[in-house]
DNA sequence: GCGACAG
DNA sequence: ATCTTGTCGC
C-alpha cells in the first residue's frame, strides 16, 4: 500500500507563510486496549491555540517499525474531521520521507488529506548522520542509500537533536524553519507538545466509557 | 544469519 | 508508546 501511495506525494515548495500549523499525536492506555488521538492547531506566529480535536478509540494495528502509520492514521483522520479550522500545515510525531520505502506517517497523512505536511521524530528510523554543532539551529543531513532523506536539527543547545523530514507539498528548509519557529523553549515543537498533552489528558480524564 | 527498528 | 530509577540543573 505504501508503494502504491508513494507516487501521490507531491514535492515542495512548502507554503511560504502558513498562518496556522497543526500538531498531531496519539497516546495509549497502559492496558493497550485504548487510545486517544489529538490535533491542536496553533497560530504560527503567536502559538495561540486556534482549534483542538480529540477522539478516543482502540488500537486496530500493532506497532511495527515501518508500518507505524497504519496504527495511528485511523484515529488521526477521525480527529481531523472534527477540526473546524483547516490547518495550513500538519506536523507529525514521526517521520516522512525518512522511511524505508520513503513513505512515513507524514507522507501518508499528507497524501490522504492533501495538506502540506512534515514529520519531526525524536529518534531515527533509518539513515546515517554526523551530529550537528551544539547550538540551536545547527543541522546536518540525514542520509540513506546515498540520498538526503531529512535533517538532524538542533532545536536547543546541549539537548539531543530532532529528526525532520518532509511529508507532502513541503521542502526540507521550510520544515526546519517552521520547526525552529515552534521551539522557542523546548526540544519539541509547541504543536507536538500541545497535541501530546491533549491526548494524554483525554486518556486519563475518561477512565471508562 | 545477525542486528536495527518512528511511536 | 508507557514505566522505573537516578542524575543534573534552574
Amino acid at each position: 500500500m505504501q508503494d502504491a501511495l508513494r507516487p501521490r506525494v507531491i514535492g515542495g515548495p512548502g507554503p511560504a507563510d502558513p498562518t496556522t500549523v497543526a500538531g498531531l499525536d496519539v497516546a495509549y492506555h497502559e492496558d493497550g486496549d485504548r487510545l486517544a488521538a489529538a490535533i491542536v492547531v496553533l497560530d504560527t506566529r503567536t502559538h495561540e491555540v486556534r482549534d483542538t480535536a480529540v477522539v478516543q478509540g482502540k488500537p486496530s494495528f500493532p506497532y511495527i517499525p515501518g508500518l507505524f502509520a497504519f496504527r495511528e492514521i485511523p484515529a488521526l483522520l477521525e480527529a481531523l474531521e472534527k477540526l473546524t479550522v483547516r490547518p495550513d500545515v500538519l506536523i507529525c510525531d514521526g517521520h516522512g520521507l525518512a522511511h524505508p520505502r520513503r513513505f512515513g506517517l507524514a507522507c501518508h497523512l499528507g497524501v490522504l488529506t492533501g495538506l502540506p505536511s512534515f514529520g519531526v521524530g525524536k529518534t531515527p528510523l533509518i539513515g546515517t548522520w554526523t551530529p550537528p554543532a551544539d547550538r540551536r539551529g545547527a543541522r546536518s543531513d540525514l542520509v540513506d542509500a546515498g540520498e538526503v532523506v531529512g535533517a538532524v536539527l538542533r532545536t536547543r543547545q546541549a539537548v539531543k537533536p530532532v529528526f525532520v523530514s518532509v511529508g507532502h507539498r513541503m521542502d526540507l528548509d521550510t520544515a526546519c524553519a517552521l520547526t525552529l519557529t515552534l521551539t522557542p523553549r523546548f526540544r519539541l515543537p509547541e504543536t507536538t507538545r500541545a497535541a501530546d498533552r491533549a491526548c494524554r489528558d483525554a486518556l486519563i480524564s475518561t477512565p471508562r466509557t
